[in-house]
DNA sequence: CTGAAAGCGCTTACAG
DNA sequence: CTGAAAGCGCTTACAG
C-alpha cells in the first residue's frame, strides 16, 4: 500500500480510507492518511478490498429493455436508494431479451453485493438460482421466496375499465403485447373482468411487439373492421402500442377521442405531450426503483425484511385521448 | 479451493480453469478436474482471479442517455466484438447526463479491463484521465489521444442540403439539439455550410432537448411565422426531435411532404414505420459498436493501434417525409 | 490508539 | 506434466 509509506502504517490507513475511524484512530493519523491519500492521488484498489470482505460493492441491474425509458425513471429511484456505497450497474442484453442463464453466471462471478430483476420470467428464475441477495420488481403474478415489488395493475385495469363505461362506450378492442410477461396477462384478465361486470364488450386485437411501428401496423389491420362493428375504444396493453395507434388514427383521419378514444399503460413521458395526450394508467416507476433499492439493502445488511411482497398502487391519468376538452 | 480436494491439485485446476492446459496437463487431471468442476458447480471467483491478474474482465460502457434506443444497437454491436472474455456493464446516470467524475473514480476502483465512452464532453474527457484502455464513441469534433471511433456527420449534412436542394427548398429551418455534444455543433455548421453553398436560405429555429414533446411545442411556435414566411422543410437535428414535428404537423393538418417536408438524424427503427416515413441520416450504430468493441480489445492486448481515428460512413434514407410516393 | 499477521481466492513463475 | 510458494491489494481480528 503505497499511501502507507506517507505517513504511518498500513492497517490505519485501510480504517481510514473505508471511515471506520471511530475512536479507533487519532485525529493526527487520519490528518496525516487524508493529505498522503490526496497527494498520491490514492484509489483503494475495489478488487484486493471486495476479496478481503467476500463481497464487491456491485449491484446489478438486470432487466429485459433498457431502450424503455421506463427504465431511467425506475434506475434514478434505485440509485437514489442504494447511495454511493454500491455501484450500480446494467446488465445489458439484446433488445427486448432476458439474459441468458450462462451470461448472468458470468455476472454472479463478480459476486455483486445484490441483484435487482425487473420484469423476470418464472423460467429465468428458475435458472438463475443464487444466494445472492436480490429483489425482484414488477413481478406480479410470480412465484417467487424473494422480495419482491410491484404495481398494482390488476387495479389499473380496472380503473380503466370503469372510465371508458362511464364515458359510454360499449365495444372496444384491446391490443395486447407479445412479450409473455406476467404483468400483461395480469392487467388483460383484470381489464376483461372488469369490463364483463360493466357490460362493456371487448374484441381482442392480437398482440404485438412492444414497438410503436408494429402497433401502428396492426391498427391499420384492424380498423376497418372495428369502424363497422362499433368499436368506439382501443385499450393498449402499453404506453407504446398506443402511440402506434394514435398515430395511424391521424394519418386515416379518425377523430381521437370523438371517433375513437385511445388509452395506454405505464404513463411513459412522452404520453403527456402527445397531442391528444394519453389516458393511461400511471406506474410509479421512480418509487418502484427506490423501494426496490431500500429492499436490497436490508437484505445485504442481513436485516429481516418484514414486508416481502409490497404493492404500489397504480392511478389513472385521464387525457384528451379518451375524453374531449380535458384540460390535463 | 474446493475442487482441488476433488482430484489431484491447486495449481492445475487453476490451469483448467482457464483453459491454459496446452501441454501442461495431462488429459487425465483435465478430466478429473472438469468433473469435479461440474459435481461442485463450481464457479471461479471472479474477484481473486481479477485481483491475481491485476485487471477484471469488466468493460464498462458510459453513455449519456440509455434509453435512446440508438444504443441497443450501439451495444450489440460491442458485445459481439466483445465475446465472452468480457463482461459489459453499463453505467448508468440521470437520464441524458453525462456521469459525474466521482461516478466515475468509483467505476475506476473496480479496475475494469477497458473503458467504451459514448459520446463524450470534452470536459468529461480532461477530468477523466486514466491510463485504462480507453475508446471513444461518437466523439466527432473531441481533440483527445485515446481511439476514436465516429460517423461522418458533416458528410451527412451535405447529403441532407443536397437532396432538399434537389426538391426545391429555397428556404428551411434547422431544429438544432439542446446537448451541448460536439457531434450536432459539426452537423449544424456542415448543413449550414452546403446549404449557402447551393443557395438555400437556413433559418434558425432554435434548440430544445433530445425530446418528442419538447420539440413538438417548439414546432408549433414557430409554424405560423414560417407558414407565412415561405419556410418548406424543416431540418432537425435528431429523428427525435423530427417525430415530434411530424405530430404537431398532422394536428395542425398540415401535409408532410407537400406543404413541409420534414428530416432528422440517426435513423431509428421507428423513422421506418412512421408515417410517412423519416428521410434521415442513417448512422450505422452496430459497427460503431462492434468497431470500438475491437479496438478496445487490441488496446487491452496491448496490441497497436494502426488506425487511431476511425470514421463510418453516414448515409442519406429518403423516405416519405420529404418525397411524396416514396416507396422506401 | 496502532502495528504485525493472517487470510480473502485466485494465478503465475519456479523447481522438480 | 505437477505441486509448493509467493503475491495480487486490501481488511479484520488480535496483541500490544
Amino acid at each position: 500500500m503505497v499511501a502507507a509509506r506517507a505517513g504511518v502504517s498500513a492497517a490505519t490507513v485501510s480504517l481510514v480510507t473505508s471511515g471506520k475511524t471511530a475512536g479507533r484512530v487519532s485525529a493526527g493519523n487520519i490528518a496525516r492518511v487524508d493529505a498522503a491519500v490526496a497527494e498520491l492521488g490514492y484509489v483503494v484498489n475495489g478488487l484486493g478490498s471486495s476479496l478481503a470482505k467476500g463481497r464487491s460493492s456491485i449491484v446489478f441491474l438486470i432487466a429485459p429493455d433498457v431502450s424503455n425509458p421506463f427504465y431511467a425513471k425506475v434506475i434514478s429511484g434505485v440509485r437514489e436508494a442504494l447511495g454511493t456505497d454500491f455501484q450500480l450497474l446494467l446488465s445489458v442484453t439484446e433488445a427486448g431479451q432476458t439474459p441468458e442463464p450462462a451470461d448472468v453466471r458470468r455476472l454472479l462471478a463478480l459476486r455483486p453485493a445484490g441483484l435487482l430483476v425487473d420484469a423476470p420470467s418464472a423460467r429465468f428464475l428458475t435458472e438463475l438460482r443464487t444466494s445472492d441477495p436480490l429483489v425482484l420488481l414488477d413481478a406480479a403474478g410470480i412465484e417467487s421466496d424473494a422480495p419482491s415489488v410491484n404495481f398494482d395493475v390488476a387495479r389499473g385495469a380496472k380503473l380503466l375499465a370503469g372510465h371508458l363505461a362511464a364515458q359510454g362506450h360499449k365495444k372496444v378492442g384491446y391490443l395486447d403485447s407479445a412479450t409473455g410477461t406476467e404483468t400483461f396477462r395480469v392487467r388483460r384478465a383484470a381489464f376483461y373482468h372488469e369490463a364483463d361486470r360493466l357490460g362493456v364488450a371487448v374484441v381482442a386485437a392480437g398482440t404485438t411487439t412492444v414497438d410503436v411501428g408494429a402497433a401502428a401496423f396492426a391498427f391499420t389491420k384492424l380498423w376497418p373492421d372495428w369502424s363497422v362493428g362499433g368499436v368506439t375504444a382501443v385499450v393498449c396493453a402499453t404506453d407504446t402500442h398506443a402511440y402506434g395507434v394514435l398515430q395511424e388514427a391521424r394519418v386515416a383521419g379518425v377523430r381521437v377521442p370523438e371517433t375513437l378514444a385511445v388509452t395506454g399503460f405505464d404513463d411513459l413521458p412522452y404520453s403527456e405531450t402527445s397531442n391528444p395526450g394519453l389516458t393511461t394508467v400511471h406506474l410509479p416507476a421512480v418509487e418502484l426503483g427506490s423501494l426496490a433499492g431500500a429492499q436490497l439493502l436490508k437484505l445485504i445488511a442481513g436485516e429481516k425484511i418484514t414486508e416481502l411482497h409490497m404493492t404500489l398502487e397504480a392511478t389513472l391519468v385521464v387525457r384528451g385521448s379518451t375524453v374531449v376538452d380535458s384540460e390535463a
